[in-house]
DNA sequence: AGAAAACGATAGCTTTTATTTATTGAAATG
DNA sequence: CATTTCAATAAATAAAAGCTATCGTTTTCT
């Protein structure tokens, strides 16, 4: 039994197809047949059930894959950890990012990092939330940066910071005349929602959903864009609430829309997640460390109330 | 970077001698020496400082061999894992057990294990805790039997069952004329006991500590065998104190010498120990269960206060 | 139903890698 | 200073992992 094999194992389970698992690993796919037969003789049984289309895994092989994930992982760790020794921060690193803090958290960080660390070969993928946690899982992705907490056993959480929600009411609104905001007074009907998927839309129905039990809003306006809630905004569609950095963007015009919360601001927890397996924790770190630079100027808000960006179905 | 290459990395960071490694590996001296090159060579570290003698693992050295011990062994599990699912029983066993344990436990279990599992090689070994402790955490036992609780963090215990202590007075000592024994009437100075490192001694130090802060007697007459404590006591030179199972291969005048302690009795905890890593797992639940099966006839404490068999120094 | 495509297994051959025996060289031992 | 110990090296061999080409089913698409 030999790592290779395993790992071939691995791209079979994930891929269901023979041919294509051994393009991934790089090798043809005879090779890759023959090293699964013998793994599978070598063992006495049979990992796949090779009558059925898709291939499926068989019981025991279900078994086996998961050690074999266990022993792949590790055996990677072995170069991260000599990596880590050498004071090495490079290689490839999959991040993957939220739609609603790519926009604007990427460009804070993205320079200062790339020219800090240039041997890393970052590549960032823009993913929603259940996405993010199906690829750090198998290992598609190393980290991740989401609105959190997640509640998820294997994965762990480093707060990055606290973003704000911030009302955005055009000019004929009621709230229009109010400085701050209570999060009691939003109605959720009338708020402008990101497209089901966005975790930040979530976290507004989290957040109105508490003031008594109110479903969803019977009739829906989503759009996958602020830009767009706040155009429907401005033709008097309703109000629409946006995560903080995204109002920096905004023109003087529309920033004269804006009301803040009242104390204890109603806040997204912006987080580096990655699984608990601690893989390449050495370029997490410097992640972490380059983010936390840039936003500790533009972002510091404390005496924020976090809510969940967990759907509550 | 393969499993046979941390395998011989294991060999050597164990024996600190490549030689005597390679034939624990079965393999030559330059097989073994090239490999650990080319993993070397591969990670671009060195794992072993050949300047000094014996060879030393370098620091790095120390953290891959490490992780190389958690990938060895989880591959091992995967044919553990496969047994498993087989329902097959067998293979090569290493048990380790305590010397007052090992002679009046091991003939009550071993046949009718042999016979049921005809395919398990068990290869018992008669040790004390503290080697017991080094063995399973290097994984040259797969399981032992033990008093407990040892307090191991990365070992787990079955408690297979709890034996008294029992007194053994001779006619002409003042003890003769009771009936039981109440614990705080021992006076230390006058138990004989085991040499120093059998767990069984400590134990009854804890026993005897307890009642005030005595220290260990001036004098002592430390065996080790129960035979020979039980002669001392006979030629009047004080009392000793023996595991219940002990006492039943008594002859009929020396079982006349026994007072039970008054309850709830004093007593060992004897349990199956093995690391949680769990390797085996299916062999030591069948063990257990014979063991169960022999033991509950001949040996059923409840009411009992177990006492620790760490010495306490 | 019949042709085409998809997909895994097999055969034969090549390359790569692991292992062996024999030898060397350096350090420790006596 | 000779001897022993012990790891490294060299050269040859055995084992394995890989490749190309092809076959045999099964599925899919006319």
């Amino acid at each position: 039994m030999t790592i290779t094999q395993l790992t071939y194992v691995l791209a079979v389970a994930e891929h269901r197809n023979f041919t294509l698992a051994a393009e991934k690993c790089f090798v043809t796919q005879p090779t890759l047949s023959m090293q699964i037969q013998k793994i599978e003789d070598e063992l006495g049984i049979l990992i796949f059930d090779r009558s059925k289309k898709p291939i499926q895994l068989t019981e025991i092989g279900n078994k086996i894959v998961t050690q074999a994930k266990n022993i792949v992982n590790e055996s990677i760790r072995i170069k991260d950890i000599v990596d880590q020794q050498k004071g090495f921060i490079g290689g490839e690193f999959r991040l993957g990012i939220i739609p609603t803090i790519m926009p604007t958290l990427l460009p804070m960080f993205l320079n200062s990092f790339i020219k800090k660390y240039p041997k890393v070969n970052l590549i960032i993928e823009e993913l929603n939330t259940e996405e993010i946690l199906t690829k750090l899982h198998n290992n598609h992705l190393d980290a991740a940066i989401a609105a959190t907490p997640l509640e998820d056993e294997k994965i762990k959480e480093l707060v990055l910071y606290y973003e704000p929600f911030v009302v955005y009411v055009p000019e004929q609104h009621e709230f229009s005349s109010q400085k701050t905001i209570d999060p009691n007074q939003l109605d959720p009907n009338e708020i402008l929602l990101l497209r089901d998927g966005h975790c930040f839309r979530d976290g507004i129905l989290n957040l109105c959903q508490r003031r008594d039990n109110i479903h969803p809003p019977a009739f829906e306006i989503a759009s996958g864009s602020f830009e767009t809630l706040i155009k429907l905004a401005d033709e008097g569609l309703g109000i629409t609430l946006l995560p903080y950095l995204h109002t920096l963007d905004l023109n003087d015009k529309n920033r004269e829309k804006l009301r803040q919360f009242r104390d204890p601001k109603p806040a997204r927890e912006v987080s580096l997640i990655f699984p608990k397996s601690e893989l390449k924790l050495h370029i997490i770190e410097a992640l972490r460390s380059v983010i936390n630079g840039v936003v500790k100027g533009a972002i510091a808000f404390h005496d924020v109330e976090i809510i969940s960006p967990l759907s509550k179905k």
